[in-house]
DNA sequence: ATAGGGTTAG
């Protein structure tokens, strides 16, 4: 019998050669050798149609799930349909986009289900690695491990991942450095960092994001003076942890050396990051300068995000009619529930509570549903302006049209305004009603500074008790109290009080200004 | 395909 171990071409050509007779009677070996021949054809003509219909099918699958990444019932029926099919193992790219949706559903452990599920089915194979498992589906499981917070998970991939042989690959492994350093094992990140045969800026990036969230600013920066390539990203990250370890100076010094001496462009999230370094160091030409550069660069017209960081950050520096202005030169289209918001918190900080209540109208008016936050801008402008009743007023269409649960500062808007506005015994009713699940020093601290203020004398010792029963150590409640008690005359009072702070080593920090 | 901030009581 004919045998070959080559592919049925190879068969047919041997067939031909070999067999040159006319007899019919000599084809007959032949005749059951094209039959077989074409049988298998048939067959591969067969799946090659199956995998074509397959195919037919998960092109009107693919779409189905990119327009719909989050719907876990779609999801879902994909799944169980490829299962059924047996097609799942024909496509990788269909695999990992099911990965991908379940990753942003609410469940993304569904997405290492999945990958348990078909790595089990081929537990008897003498591959390592699945076939139909490639470099997109680990960077997604351990992208997934991040968003869950499973740093052992995470840990239990980085090892299956050495294992199948994906061990060296630069997308892979810089998902593992960004797995280890966001979830804050910066040295098993470093070693991962340090081990890469081959690093691209995003690999420098996600150590120096990574290490910044964690506070490791000197470290990040050492990497970012060394890395190769800086790009915006790189330069956002490290003006964001300069930010966010309260070094403004150095942060808008930085920004500085982006611009002039590396003349690298800042992108949107660049100007984000350093806005907070601008109206923490209070210098509205600073606000201003980045305002225009914004407008040049298009930022404020395309990203609302600039936009009402822009309106926050002028109300912040001081200068409401600057910030009031901007918001106006927005459209209404444009204007979103935070750039209302952003709008009201301003006037609410300058006392400003009629504007405030003003612009809660006008954007009731246009259609926007105001939020938590909403509410408790328009709150803190009624105490800050005085404006008890409508405070009340606000609080009450909150809970009832709102809908919407008050939470501890929307408390302690309320005693912060009854207090300034004298009425301490609402105040404290307020202070006592607060559910105790809540409830925090800070109410307490408000009403004391209220009483303080008023020279209430009684209610002070109460609100002092309150939050000693809190939370202790915290001096500025100490100097409060005693200086009622001073004012009241009660001297030797004060000084107990005082002995008591110095006891307790508490202390109060000084105050500063900006101006 | 792997990287990143809009608003929040005193």
């Amino acid at each position: 019998m004919f045998r070959s171990r080559r592919g049925p071409l190879f068969l047919y050509i041997t067939n031909i050669n070999t067999y040159t007779s006319t007899n019919p009677k000599h084809f007959s070996f032949v005749s059951s050798q094209t039959q077989r021949q074409q049988k298998h054809k048939q067959k591969q003509k067969q799946q090659k149609k199956q995998k074509h219909l397959q195919q037919k099918k998960q092109e009107h699958l693919l779409p189905l799930l990119h327009k719909n990444p989050t719907n876990l019932t779609i999801t879902q029926q994909v799944h169980s349909h490829l299962l059924t099919t047996d097609s799942l193992y024909h496509s990788t790219l269909l695999f990992n986009t099911i990965l991908h949706c379940y990753s942003l559903s609410d469940y993304p452990k569904k997405a290492f289900f999945l990958h348990k599920q078909l790595q089990q089915n081929y537990t008897h194979s003498e591959c390592l690695s699945p076939p139909y498992f490639d470099s997109f589906t680990y960077s997604s499981l351990i992208k997934t491990c991040v968003s869950l917070g499973y740093p052992n998970l995470g840990r239990q991939l980085h090892a299956v991942i050495t294992k199948v042989g994906f061990g060296s690959h630069v997308y892979v492994n810089t998902a593992l450095v960004n797995m280890y350093v966001s979830l804050g094992f910066s040295v098993a990140g470093t070693k991962v960092f340090d081990e890469m045969p081959e690093r691209n800026s995003v690999t420098w990036n996600v150590m120096i994001t990574g290490l910044v969230k964690w506070g490791e600013l000197e470290f990040a920066r050492s990497l970012f003076e060394k890395m190769p390539c800086r790009n915006a990203v790189s330069w956002t990250g490290i003006i964001d942890g300069y930010t966010r370890m309260n070094r403004f100076g150095e942060a808008l010094a930085l920004f500085r050396r982006m611009v002039v001496c590396d003349f690298m462009q800042p992108c949107e999230v660049t100007i984000l990051a350093i806005l907070p370094a601008v109206w923490q160091t209070g210098d509205v030409k600073n606000c201003q300068l980045i305002h225009g550069y914004g407008e040049k660069k298009g930022f404020n017209a395309t990203d609302i995000r600039v936009s009402n960081c822009l309106i926050d950050t002028y109300a912040k520096c001081g200068c409401i009619r600057s910030a009031s202005r901007f918001f106006e030169k927005i459209s209404i289209e444009r204007r979103n529930l935070v750039s209302w918001t952003s709008i009201i918190t301003g006037f609410a900080m300058h006392g400003m509570g009629k504007e405030a209540i003003e612009n809660f109208e006008r954007m009731e008016r246009v259609g926007r549903k105001p939020n938590r936050v909403t509410y408790l801008s328009v709150l803190n402008a009624c105490s800050h302006g005085g404006l008890v009743e409508e405070g009340f007023k606000f609080f009450y269409k909150m809970v009832k049209e709102g809908q919407v649960l008050p939470d501890i500062k929307h408390y302690g808007c309320l005693v912060d305004m009854l207090g300034r506005a004298g009425r301490l015994e609402e105040a404290e009713k307020i202070a006592l009603e607060v559910p105790s699940e809540i409830t925090n020093d800070v109410i307490w601290r408000t009403l004391l500074g209220a009483c303080s203020f008023h020279g209430n004398v009684e209610m002070g010792e109460r609100a002092t008790r309150k939050i000693l029963e809190m939370e202790r150590g915290y001096g500025g409640d100490y100097v409060l109290m005693s200086n009622i008690l001073t004012g009241v005359g009660r001297f030797g009072d004060a000084e107990r009080l005082r002995k008591e702070m110095d006891g307790r080593n508490a202390l109060k920090k000084p105050g500063c200004s900006l101006i």
